[in-house]
DNA sequence: CTTATGCAGATTGTCGACAATCTCAGACCG
DNA sequence: CGGTCTGAGATTGTCGACAATCTGCATAAG
């Protein structure tokens, strides 16, 4: 009678209060509910979610390495603001994680399962319609949720935990360097990428979404302009 | 007289005794002096470590969050046993990433950049002499280190530090299913991939990368075996 | 008026203690 | 003889308290 190690619904009900505020705390920061660079008080926090400090502790620890929260030693817990070289190398990151995607989810150029495609058609919809209703809090969510959505229908668990850090740090990024409130977002290259996905021509696809990742980093001004990267000496020499 | 948040030499000589822990038990396993299964009790790594058990605490935590060591609720942590299809996985993810890897490390045909070369080499060299003295810990220790050496030199640490886990849990991997004491390794194929490298031939080397861990993933016997995975009514069954 | 100095409040870092839970062995019963 | 139950020991989960450190403001000196 014994349950053994992968116990399918013998925890059905246990919430696990770590991840949950782990999480919460990363979908606040997803929604920029809490821009870049916010103090995150341990008290405070403990306060709001009504559990002890050393749980929050814990949650900022994980976030931490996660690359969404910045600790620094005896100052406490803040939202990251990710570098300009950082900000590089996560879409960098990205664009080698979701081109190698691609190819597990066209098999050799027979295209997407119809289950995969039915999933992503109707996500795209989702997308069309926030943009439509210009629910921009929803379209930032949604457009995330994308490749999230990839990730989930290669198969890959790893990859897929990967590029949800990935991608969370990138909304970061994106939160920190946008200048404009951006332009019109880019619901439509998601469809182009669904579009040769289906069609099993793999190599578009990794163009397009290489070109989508591109476009999006593009959108950016990633340049140093932090109030404490600037050198004050520099500026004034100019002069 | 403020030092600014990036403190090139402010903070010269502090071992940050988390982090001092979290790599000894990280290095424990990754040469093998931890095996797959290892029960970690937290109280008796204290004493070893001469440290507080929040602080192993701590330590156990995030070597969870990098997947080498399992924590079980109320039972415990233990250094990881990779199921089948999380080690397909990682090394599925190894393929994305160090393919990845090649085109920034041979820029457009250009090859390596000399001094990429020059470590490149030497490294080989190391792993030669090992191989020649029969020394085998060095040679498991040389041959991961050849891989994160190119994800170093390739200047990218977001993906660094991903490509650094996914060979903890390679190493985890292999000494969970590997059959036989391991026939050559691999040394060769190393040098014929740095050739390809130092040749601008990105296509090439790419190609070899891929053949090089999927001659690892191959040398495995990944099926499951683990005691507590056998289900013994269908053992019976088939006899 | 600008620049040092010292103090109070707030916040983080660390630890030990207690409660909850699990493991294992032996006794007990069918 | 096999299976179940109970208890002791060991281990993990959780919390609150105290010390160390930082931040900001008031005060004093130049």
């Amino acid at each position: 009678m014994k349950a053994s190690r992968e116990r399918p619904a013998a925890t059905p009900a246990r919430p696990d209060v770590q991840e949950v505020i782990t999480r919460r705390i990363a979908d606040a920061i997803a929604d920029r509910r809490l821009p870049p660079g916010t103090k995150l008080t341990e008290e405070r926090l403990a306060a709001i979610f009504g559990v002890s400090r050393a749980r929050v502790r814990g949650a900022l620890a994980t976030l931490s390495q996660r690359g969404i929260v910045t600790l620094r030693p005896n100052r406490g817990a803040f939202v990251a603001t990710p570098s300009v070289t950082e900000a590089r190398e996560v879409f960098e990151a990205r664009r080698v994680v979701e081109r190698g995607l691609v190819p597990r989810l066209c098999r050799n150029g027979a295209g997407l399962p119809p289950a995969a495609a039915a999933r992503l058609r109707a996500h795209l919809d989702k997308e069309a319609a926030a943009e439509a209703a210009g629910d921009r809090k929803a379209m930032i969510r949604l457009s995330g949720e994308f490749h999230l959505l990839l990730a989930d229908l290669a198969g890959n668990a790893t990859l897929g935990t990967f590029l949800d850090g990935l991608v969370r740090r990138s909304s970061l990024v994106i939160a920190a360097y946008e200048s404009r409130p951006t332009p019109g977002c880019s619901a439509d290259e998601h469809r182009h990428i669904v579009d040769a996905l289906a069609a099993g021509d793999g190599a578009a696809a990794e163009r397009l979404m290489d070109d989508h990742l591109h476009a999006i980093e593009d959108r950016l001004t990633l340049e140093d302009r932090a109030a404490d990267a600037i050198d004050l000496r520099a500026v004034f020499d100019a002069a």
